[in-house]
DNA sequence: ATTAGCAGTCAAACGTTAAGAGTGCTAATG
DNA sequence: CATTAGCACTCTTAACGTTTGACTGCTAAT
């Protein structure tokens, strides 16, 4: 039950037209831009009934129409026109990815970085969690009398270390030989495996007995809460160039929600949609609240060897390049897949360059 | 040669104004809240004369006077009251830094956060090299068959880690064998030492050399670099509180020149001042350059055990709380320094909650 | 259903005026 | 000679009224 096809010609072309120029639309500049052979009484009528359907709205009488919330989710879903990447932007994504990246974190610091580059807006990722990731090894180092550092080395990298404290004073042979009998015992299996408490804990030696057990809730720690909190922001100033925050005012209220990393994560788990679903748009009152600001949030889910690393995307006013910001959403993606030849290790192939 | 007693308390007197209503300061206000012993006409006079010296300046011919870079640099020197932080200020510092850090990067991370939140300015703290920092050992982890995770632990804390890549595939004991002796190759010298190239390069057993020339490398590029590239931004959007960013245009230059965080890192260096200053104010034209824009910039050197860590400070409108900025600065500084009871394992001691 | 034409509306731009804040100068004072 | 009262002068800011121009909605014709 949806809108004419004319209608649909008409919205598109106004919000293809608002998201460039940021100025109510008025009848004749579709007219002569888009529909020459309309009369722009004609493509009044239409904007009209636009409005009454909730598509539209006019700032004033006098003013032309600018989308509403609605619009712009009707235009993602199915008048978006999809857009290419052109040769430059391809290169830059090429050269940010064209060079080793050994730690999770920095691909989706570079992830982060290119596309606030390319889009012009202020771009987030995330490290929601690595449930999905599967273990390879455990490495336990000794540090002083009575701590230790764990290496977790995953299929897709190498987890930020962290600490454990034991009250005795072990050897660093100990170490080294828990090192290979925990290693093996938690060898191939997921995070997500550890989320009840009571598998895998067969039958451990009991001299590891203590280290285990720490290093057992850690990996826990990891399945339930997923990764250390963790988003990086790119670009945060691109948001000042955008006109809708020349006001202070509203620049201030969505740089401080920006910057409160907590209400951003939840933004970029889609709620309802299905798994697989790898695209997230949020167009809105983003973060339901009533202190989020009216924003729109379209993120991507990426993937190394089919396992969800993270989520990347922009953050930015509801008047955004859609188009744009998922073509290259999109490509990154590839890019990125493509990446992990060699794991955990994941080179750029050298072949890549045809 | 300076000013008179009575043009420094004028002086003081509108710069201490300026500094929290951000107008310029008329001869009455200064009379009626500063010096009421003193006719408006007697200021005026002197406000005249201090123009006249490049301390003051007008907007207009009929408007009260503001502060010049150079009565801001005189009044952190010589001017600025003394201040004490209040008793919830101090509970923040405290709150803070009560629990376990373990790697630098935490520490300058906090200091961050604490310091924007205190100061509602934007803090910045860098890492700025670990030359003086002393290793204690050298760890090395086999992850693949041909790359190896070498861990740096300093006096002060655990390095970032970093990755070698080897043409041959050892052994887990053979990299086990090799941290005994090239952790004991290490320890107890500091970074520094291995600026120049042939130091200590004495018998390396045949079997390890190719991984301790890997590891000596790499060393030797914390001795140079300091550490990798890292700067903390907190609180950005704290710069749009300030009445000097209601301007888009110059919040968005002051934004776009935090995020270049290679221009900011020479900022905390100071240039010219004796080593042993810990304090680091600019205010001007801090970057030098045209395109860096007029803000000031305050830094402190964070030092634990008497080797130094980082630093961190402000970043801001000319006119900021100076006086408020350098409590802040000075007290945390002393409380991470006491941070360091044990090492590396920076503990904050349980004794401290007298 | 479409469209030409026109009256009506409203924001933004402009010019004018008035108010007010603050100075510099002059002349008087101790 | 330093200080100060007093006043004329300057310049910004706010307020107000007017004009301009951009669009629309409606009506009547095709």
């Amino acid at each position: 039950m949806g809108i004419s096809a004319r209608k649909e010609k008409i919205l598109q072309a106004v919000v293809d037209s608002y998201i460039v120029s940021c100025e109510p639309i008025s009848s004749s500049v579709i007219q002569s831009n888009y529909l020459p052979d309309l009369s722009s009484a004609t493509i009044r009528n239409e904007l009209a009934t636009l409005e009454e359907l909730g598509y539209l709205e006019q700032p004033h009488t006098s003013a032309g129409r600018i989308p509403t919330a609605e619009a712009y989710r009707l235009y993602v879903d199915k008048l978006m026109p999809k857009r290419k990447l052109s040769r430059s932007e391809l290169n830059i994504v090429k050269q940010y990815f064209n060079h080793k990246m050994t730690e999770i974190d920095e691909i989706l610091r570079s992830t982060a970085k290119v596309i606030s580059e390319i889009t012009n807006l202020t771009s987030l990722a995330v490290i929601p969690n690595v449930k999905d990731a599967q273990i390879n090894d455990v490495k336990i180092v000794k540090l002083t009398s009575n701590t230790a550092l764990v290496i977790i080395v995953t299929n897709l990298g190498v987890l930020r270390d962290s600490m454990v404290e034991l009250g005795e004073d072990f050897s660093e042979e100990y170490f080294f030989a828990a090192s290979k009998f925990i290693g093996q015992a938690f060898k191939g299996h997921t995070f997500k495996e550890f989320t009840n408490v009571d598998k895998i804990v067969k039958d451990v030696k009991s001299e590891y007995k203590k280290l285990f057990d720490a290093i057992f809730k850690l990996i826990k720690n990891y399945a339930v809460d997923g990764m250390p909190f963790d988003v990086a922001i790119e670009g945060s100033s691109k948001l000042l160039q955008q006109p809708e925050y020349s006001n202070v005012e509203k620049a201030k209220q969505m740089l401080e929600f920006i910057e409160t990393k907590d209400k951003l994560m939840p933004l970029v788990k889609k709620d309802g949609a299905p798994e697989d679903m790898r695209l997230n748009v949020r167009i809105g009152k983003v973060g339901g609240g009533e202190t989020s600001p009216e924003c729109a949030v379209v993120t991507a889910s990426y993937s190394v060897n089919g396992v969800n690393i993270g989520d990347a995307g922009v953050i930015g006013p509801i008047r955004m390049d859609y188009s744009k910001v998922v073509s290259v959403l999109d490509y990154i993606g590839k890019t990125i897949s493509d990446l992990n030849e060699e794991k955990p290790n994941l080179n750029n192939p050298e072949q890549d360059k045809k």
